[in-house]
DNA sequence: CCAGATTTGTAGTGCTCGCTACAAATGTGG
DNA sequence: CCACATTTGTAGCGAGCACTACAAATCTGG
């Protein structure tokens, strides 16, 4: 008994490059030709190695969280909820606006305008969106905690807003905003959580 | 010589139809046994009324704009800057929800995820939300001449900020939020507005 | 009531989609 | 060198897509 004709290639590099495909072109929009020829396989390949289309995507959806989750606990590091947000928003000005990846984030990109048939991607793509809200609702519970957010503050709010002005860049984005507009948009942002950011830790002002 | 058989649909109700069809399915996610059914014709006739599939997105569009344009001239025509923000965010938290409608903004919803292909649709759609974005600046504008926004105060940067935030709470819309979740945000996203505005017409703060 | 003009419904067109059957190719264990 | 297991490339499947050819139906002008 063998062990079988061994793969030809790398199955995370061409999950790098199918991840690609699904952000510039979406879920629905890309074929699994342009797929293919991205990754370098051929279609028997690529359903042998991820077994459809929607788990593809999936697959490089957790493939694009654990990119992105260096970055995030830099964030979230931040000492002030004031700093989390501008770590955050300039960082996605930066990001999706980055050459080196398809303009706008993946989440968003990747599934509007996705048919309601019997598909569940774009349902998949908000929780996975949702989960970003919720570390910043945490985080903005623990400024409050710490007295760095006023008591008036809503943290679940807060987040909710972080979280739509995050997606609102995307869009903008992904239809050809370059970088300065996006930090203009980030930079204005800032200043709706440093109006309810306790001003002690700011001395003399 | 005579006039020919009667159209047995009005044009105007049509496209109304098809307007909700895109709007809930994007322009790829539509197809066009969705749109004959929902318009009530066959697909000959839709193609002698409009042309085509993009022709009658257009149109939709069009007609789209034509039912806002009421209500923001409503909007701007709002005393201030934070007022005109005000209106605007809670009435398109209000608008995205309502259940007459599919949520969302046929703008954002219709137009992401399409294939980069020959059409030019997504860029038609990024035009058109522009449009908006440009009415809110010269309305800013005009709030600095008034000395109602402050001498420092950037009208493209604030206008790009408030397109960004609607565009972002079209997508939340979308996605299943409710109003309250809308509202909340819009509420704090008011707050980086005022903070750029001049407190004199609020007495004794 | 007939001739010309237009719309209507039926029934497709060619094309592309996601996906797969199949056989040749390439590996390992004995 | 031979079974056996797995991958590879080719070639094509049924389904659904945007769109249309065609003839019957329905109007007006004479």
């Amino acid at each position: 008994m063998g062990i079988g004709r061994p793969r030809t290639f790398d199955r995370d590099t061409a999950l790098d490059q199918a991840m690609e495909v699904f952000w510039r072109h979406g879920y629905e929009g890309a074929t699994i030709a342009q797929l293919t020829d991205a990754m370098g396989i051929n279609p028997p390949s690529l359903y042998a190695a991820f077994g459809s289309k929607e788990a593809l995507l999936k697959a490089a959806l957790d493939r694009y969280t654990l990119r992105r989750e260096a970055w995030m606990e830099e964030v979230l590091g931040a000492p002030t909820a004031r700093e989390v947000t501008a770590r955050m928003l300039m960082g996605v000005a930066e990001k999706q606006t980055d050459p080196s990846n398809p303009p706008g984030c993946l989440l968003v990109q990747g599934g509007l305008a996705c048919g309601s048939g019997s598909s569940n991607v774009p349902f998949e793509l908000a929780a996975r969106r949702a989960q970003t809200e919720e570390q910043l609702r945490h985080r903005f519970e623990r400024a409050k905690d710490e007295g760095d957010l006023a008591p008036s503050a809503d943290p679940a709010a807060l987040a909710r807003y972080v979280s739509a002005v995050i997606t609102g860049m995307s869009v903008m984005a992904s239809s050809g905003a370059d970088r300065e507009a996006l930090t203009q948009v980030a930079v204005v942002a800032i200043k709706a959580i440093e109006d309810q950011s306790v001003r002690a830790p700011v001395p003399a002002n």
